[in-house]
DNA sequence: CTAAAATTTCAATATTTTCTGAAAGTTTAG
DNA sequence: CTAAACTTTCAGAAAATATTGAAATTTTAG
């Protein structure tokens, strides 16, 4: 395969991957493109190869900068931003791991809190069972939250060690 | 809050979970009602409690059975198909992430192996870089298929054990 | 300051995804 | 077998989501 059509299809499947994961598809190509772009983009750039609109581009990039994934770069004698991203796979990793952690699990664990507090006789089987339900998904999301703490601090080697121990 | 009042919240917190990991709100919802309710419920009630079609309920709850999380019982006398879904949160847990891995992970690994295949020198940087990045990510995602695997055989408590010793 | 350059916003539009409901298909009691 | 009960399918409709593009706003060179 020639590296140019290697590259459109990163792009495509990154951005295909997204969507089954609740990402905006063209939100997770310009972050494909951004990542295997030697040099940084300006939004000119990135309408042109994504053939996207203006807003469209502004408002992805701006959303790629809000996780934390893409930053601005500014060049001397050019008014125009550039665009670069963060290239390091597992640094990569570990922000949307603590963005989805930070807009996700924890307005969850928060709503699970408030629905355990029900004003019904605890005997009553029906009410029961619910409880236990919500508490054991309140339990392993609670983990879950732990666990994306240990992989945000861990180095990749310690983090997949630790796991990889168990099946030994 | 009363009971049933929680339960609808649940339902409702339930749907938009999903639709923010990419799985189909009502799929999530079906799936609510099936985990906070005692009896297992017909096609009808499931199309009842939710105001949704016929269609939209078989689908979902095919779907559902699909991904291992529902099925069906047979009652004696009555030619309905009841469901029923697995209550135990932990595996659910593994059930998901075991459907997940087969459906996403697996063919984002087949499709990377593919993108490493270039026909360039490999002293090209841009080349270089490519491959770079996509050899990132193909550790990474290698290693987090493993992690899921390990989840799968794991018991809840090594499982989360494994990862919090890391914290200490 | 001024005005050109660049960025941002957002109402209208387009696209994608999901849902409906009726028809077709299947199963089973009698 | 027959027909009623139940399940599945799927084309069209609706709803949700994403995109466009031009106008408004902001920035900065001179």
């Amino acid at each position: 395969m020639k590296l140019q059509e290697a590259k459109e299809q990163f792009t495509q499947l990154w951005g295909a991957l997204g969507s089954s994961w609740g990402i905006n598809r063209t939100m997770a190509q310009v972050h494909a493109l951004l990542l295997i772009s030697p040099e940084s983009l300006s939004t000119e750039d990135v309408m042109v190869k994504l053939s996207v609109s203006r807003g469209n581009a502004n408002m992805n990039l701006r959303e790629l900068m809000n996780w934390n994934l893409v930053y601005k770069e500014i060049k001397t004698g050019d008014r125009k931003e550039y665009f670069k991203a963060e290239k390091d796979i597992w640094e990569v990793t570990k922000r949307i791991a603590k963005e989805r952690k930070r807009r996700e699990i924890q307005p969850l664990i928060a709503s699970l809190n408030i629905l355990t507090d029900i004003d019904e006789d605890k005997r009553n089987s029906e009410a029961k069972e619910f409880l236990e339900m919500v508490n054991g998904i309140h339990t392993v999301v609670t983990k879950m939250d732990s666990a994306v703490d240990t992989l945000i601090k861990a180095e990749e080697h310690k983090f997949f060690g630790a796991i990889v121990k168990l099946l030994k």
